[in-house]
DNA sequence: CCCGTTGTGTAGACACCCTACATGTAGGCT
DNA sequence: AGCCTACATGTAGGGTGTCTACACAACGGG
């Protein structure tokens, strides 16, 4: 998957994956990672850092937590979180639309002509 | 359209609109436009700089001509970029699998039910 | 005791799109 | 003549979000 790809839909993913419950960091990644079919491998320098840009927009609100030892900070949405991750989703359909429809063959354009079409 | 969510697929849209016809730069542009039913807003300083890099790459070839006094560049596709076409829509079937899976809301995620599921 | 897994986090690099500007021709309007 | 819009190409510099690489730390198994 091309990094660049992912700019500015990580806000999306990460909203999304804390929709039906709240997660910590390590977990949203597997989650991405599950969730995509493997498809999706986003490293922590790039969802930690995120997590933090959507708590400090009020998006997300985190508390601290202690498992087995282990730290963890865990993640939910907030109300304003939630009322972005629609804007979101409605944003990512008119994106593919958009982006769709230039991307699409047209009839015609392909090199290799299937048909006879002659005369 | 958020300037950010174009990353990385800008090349996948020049080569697209360039597959049917050789194209010059502003033409593109109004092309981009016309496609995606006035959503892509591309401006100059992103198409020039994305032609010459596609160019120097090797996906596309460029000539001078004069039109009614005015020079336009016209760029068509060359064979590597037609196979280059290939791949950058099925990278986008795949980008958009992958996000839109993680995206698709799942059942329950919703804050007001509208079901009663009482019981 | 080392190593893999779980877990959080930062620093710096990089790539690419955008804003803003520079330049020039053609044609219409006043 | 002067001005404005459309057509047409291009560069410089800024911004910003993702990535790579690293640092730290606790746990459990071999």
């Amino acid at each position: 998957m091309n990094p660049d790809a992912l700019r500015g839909h990580m806000d999306a993913l990460l909203l999304s994956v804390l929709e039906a419950e709240p997660l910590h960091g390590y977990a949203i990644i597997e989650a991405l990672q599950e969730r995509s079919g493997g498809a999706l491998s986003v490293p922590t320098g790039t969802v930690y850092p995120a997590l933090r840009r959507l708590e400090r927009t009020g998006h997300l609100a985190s508390e601290w937590a202690t498992v087995g030892g282990r730290k963890r900070r865990t993640y939910r949405l907030t109300e304003s979180g939630r009322r972005q991750l629609e804007g979101e989703r409605s944003a990512w359909r008119d994106f593919t639309t958009a982006i769709g429809s230039v991307l699409r063959p047209r009839p015609g354009d392909a090199r290799a002509e299937t048909g006879p079409l002659r005369s």
